[in-house]
RNA sequence: GUGGGAUUAGCUCAGUUGGUUAGAGCACUGGUUUGUGGUGCCGGGGGUCGGCGGGUUCGAAUCCCGUAUCCCACCCCA
């Protein structure tokens, strides 16, 4: 028996790593126009860290993580989302310090103990960005414009952006009260599964799919109408900066997060081609975070791309792979090792080279010359050796043209250039 | 955690109502033709039919049960 990886855990093969690779690219690009910068944090965790910040009864703690002892008998956990993590170290080594804003990004793998599926995987990546100490509802609309201008960079448009607000600890309480106290009114009408948790978490019931659930609940009081002064003032504000600079939006009154530790503003970036998979990207507001951490009261918000479903979306059109400039086809036995030392010094001075490793005939050397898409080919046998002139050919239009061994490197050198 | 589908060559898949030595295309490889490659033709290697356990049968790749993995959906999330 072979081994295979682990389930839900995938490799990321060449022929696909050229569109992460784009796709990474682009958002550092992207990003440091914004002003971000790129942390890096440990995968593993202390776990109290997520208990403490993403909420004890969420499905990610209660079920999903991958919680382990060390061997000093530590429990410590695979990061299965970037923002704790990466407020954990704002707080340790004092980030705050250096501005009155501190923006950062990241970038790396996360994991989740879930059933695989398609967009959803044990082991996944997340490119994230979050924004420390602004609580103006501008930087809320410059982090939804940086996503804006990041997916419109990598040619992405069949996402849309949804927001809403969860109002804050001064309104939130209120309103939860009043939606616990219609869905115990509707309580007959919900699938089981709401059911049983419309105390332990209503909001979630408004973003159950359950076509009868939603049917119950058309009515349903919306966190939106209860907001507090501030809180309403706040979302207004960046529903008319968002106008603003022309960012197309939609308000999803019924949008929730899966974290606890959202407040104020929430957003998702959606798509109608990923199956049930539907958000692209997702974040919000996160103002008492930091100081939930034992850190100071800093406010903060950002977001976490999944980037295989990036990658899903962007999939059809392949990023074409390096071609050669150069296959050099070896005639002969005598020819081999000079064939071998001629391709060495191309590739030393920064030309793509390649030749065959083994010997083999004529036409099987060209033939993978050709498989490869090499620009140009040339062989190298006894005659070539010692009149020390080579046809060089143009795999395209099939010219040929006759270079010295002497002169071809800074032929290809330039050509290259 | 709950469902559905799948598993046969390196890859994509056939294999009819169970019936002898299990097939195709691509890929790989040898030869041949074409000016030293792209085309055509002729050959070749490669599979104990995912694994294990069990059942039905004269006979199982084929039917049934368990188990593993993958995919898809639910749940949830990015």
């Amino acid at each position: 028996m072979t081994i295979s990886a682990i389930k839900g855990m995938n490799d990321i093969l060449p022929g696909e790593v050229e569109t992460w690779q784009f796709l990474e690219q682009s958002a550092r690009n992207i990003f440091e126009i914004y002003g971000f910068s790129e942390i890096r944090t440990p995968v593993p965790e202390k776990t109290e860290l997520f208990c403490r910040s993403i909420g004890e009864t969420t499905d990610i703690v209660e079920k999903e993580m991958y919680t382990f002892a060390d061997k000093s008998q530590n429990s410590m956990t695979l990061r299965p989302e970037g923002t704790a993590p990466v407020m954990r170290a704002l707080i340790q080594n004092r980030l705050y310090n250096q501005d009155s804003v501190t923006k950062l990004y990241y970038l790396g793998p996360m994991f989740r103990y879930e059933r695989p599926q398609k967009g959803r995987y044990r082991q996944f990546h997340q490119l994230g960005a979050e924004v420390l100490g602004v609580e103006d509802p501008k930087i809320d609309t410059q982090v939804l414009a940086m996503l804006h201008h990041y997916f419109r960079s990598i040619g992405i448009d069949s996402v849309s952006l949804q927001i809403n607000s969860l109002g804050c600890p001064e309104c939130r309480p209120a309103y939860r009260e009043k939606l616990v106290a219609y869905l115990e009114s509707r309580l007959a009408a919900l699938c089981p599964e709401c059911q049983r948790r419309y105390l332990v978490n209503p909001l979630r019931v408004l973003d159950c799919k359950v076509p009868d659930c939603r049917e119950a609940t058309t009515d349903a009081p919306a966190m939106i109408e209860y907001l507090c002064e501030d809180c309403e003032t706040h979302f207004s504000q960046v529903q008319k900066h968002l106008a603003a600079l022309e960012i197309p939006f939609e308000v999803n009154p019924r949008m929730v997060r899966g974290l606890d530790y959202y407040v104020r503003t929430t957003f998702e970036l959606v798509t109608d081609q990923l199956g049930s998979q539907n958000a692209v990207a997702a974040g919000g507001r996160y103002d008492g975070l930091v100081e939930g951490l034992g850190g100071p009261a800093l406010p903060g918000i950002g977001f976490a791309i999944g980037l295989e479903r990036l990658v899903l979306l962007k999939g059809n059109e392949k990023i074409a792979p390096g071609v050669p400039v150069v296959f050099i086809a070896a005639l002969g036995d005598a020819a081999v090792d000079p064939a071998f030392v001629l391709m060495s010094q191309l590739q030393a001075a920064g030309v793509r080279a390649e030749m065959d490793y083994q010997s083999k005939s004529l036409k099987a050397q060209l033939r993978r010359a050709n498989k490869l898409n090499a620009r140009y080919c040339l062989v190298l046998g006894d005659e070539e050796l010692t009149s020390g002139q080579v046809q060089l050919k143009n795999m395209a239009d099939g010219t040929q043209t006759p270079v010295s061994l002497a002169g071809l490197v800074d032929l290809l050198v330039e050509n290259n250039s």
